[in-house]
DNA sequence: ATGACTCCCAGTGGGAGA
């Protein structure tokens, strides 16, 4: 099977994009970020029309999450919206189990648009730290309570040097700083792997482009759309990518999908 | 270089993103 995450940078501009995509990736999840919807206005008729169904949880102009399915598959089940018992005003996390059609079982999805932080130092940097701690105490939770699990999403963190196009301008900056480097060592530490590093990879891979300054025909960019797969399911991986070319787009995102490859 | 681009809500400008 194969499961997806992508900041679409607006769900409502990229909705035939999204829909264009899904028709040449035949998925089986995919978790979206920053959809920037009220959940009334999340297009789940156009998409059901498409054959996906969907969980979301949304808000006005920012953030948002969604989670989609094949409207063939069983419907995902035990839904979380946000980090349960962490007050939050944003709407970022959305988690569901996937029952799957039969053998090998279901397994647990989380999709999260982390804090972007800002800056470090800043109020938004330390809303990121607070958030940050939150996600990992109840994940460490989900991964005991659900052994195949899968954390993926924009986490607004470049976990190396190798995952930053300039790792001297990028030093101590937002996405690059060693605290927040702890805080994806430390998912990490709870049992997760990074599905890309488990993989021979092109250097230079990255997930996000600025806008500006044609970063992406100079490929200059950052790796911070990651997927962790937990060591249940790391055994069953086979292939982890990013999909440069949706970056290529008409109107494109800022960021590209990437996607984990898991054979059981 | 306090830039650049894109999206949003706004309302002929400004915040946020990364």
């Amino acid at each position: 099977m194969k499961l997806a995450t992508w900041n679409v940078n607006s769900l409502g501009v990229r909705l035939p994009h999204l829909l264009a995509w899904l028709a040449s990736h035949p998925v089986d999840a995919l978790v979206l970020q920053e959809t920037k919807l009220t959940d009334d206005k999340f297009p789940q008729a156009e998409l059901a029309r498409a054959g996906w169904q969907a969980v979301w949880f949304g808000q006005k102009t920012y953030n948002g999450v969604a989670l989609l399915v094949p409207a063939s598959q069983a419907a995902p089940v035990d839904v979380v919206r946000n980090i349960p018992g962490f007050v939050d005003e944003q709407a970022r996390v959305i988690a569901a189990t996937l029952t799957g059609q039969g053998a090998p079982g279901c397994m647990r999805v989380i999709g999260a648009y982390f804090p972007n932080g800002q800056v470090p130092g800043g109020e938004k940097y330390a809303y990121k730290m607070r958030w940050l701690q939150a996600l990992q105490a109840w994940v460490r939770v989900e991964v005991q309570q659900h052994p195949r699990l899968v954390l993926m999403g924009d986490f607004n963190i470049a976990p190396e040097d190798q995952d930053v196009h300039d790792p001297v301008a990028w030093a101590g900056q937002i996405h690059c700083t060693d605290e927040e480097r702890a805080h994806f060592q430390a998912l990490l530490g709870l049992g997760l792997y990074d599905a890309f590093r488990l993989f021979e990879q092109a250097p230079k891979s990255w997930t996000w482009w600025d806008y500006r300054n044609l970063a992406f025909r100079k490929n200059q960019g950052l790796r911070i759309d990651h997927i962790l797969v937990s060591s249940a399911l790391k055994p069953a991986v086979s292939a982890c990518e990013i999909d440069k070319e949706a970056r290529r787009a008409e109107r494109p995102s800022d960021h590209a999908p990437v996607l984990v490859t898991v054979t059981d």
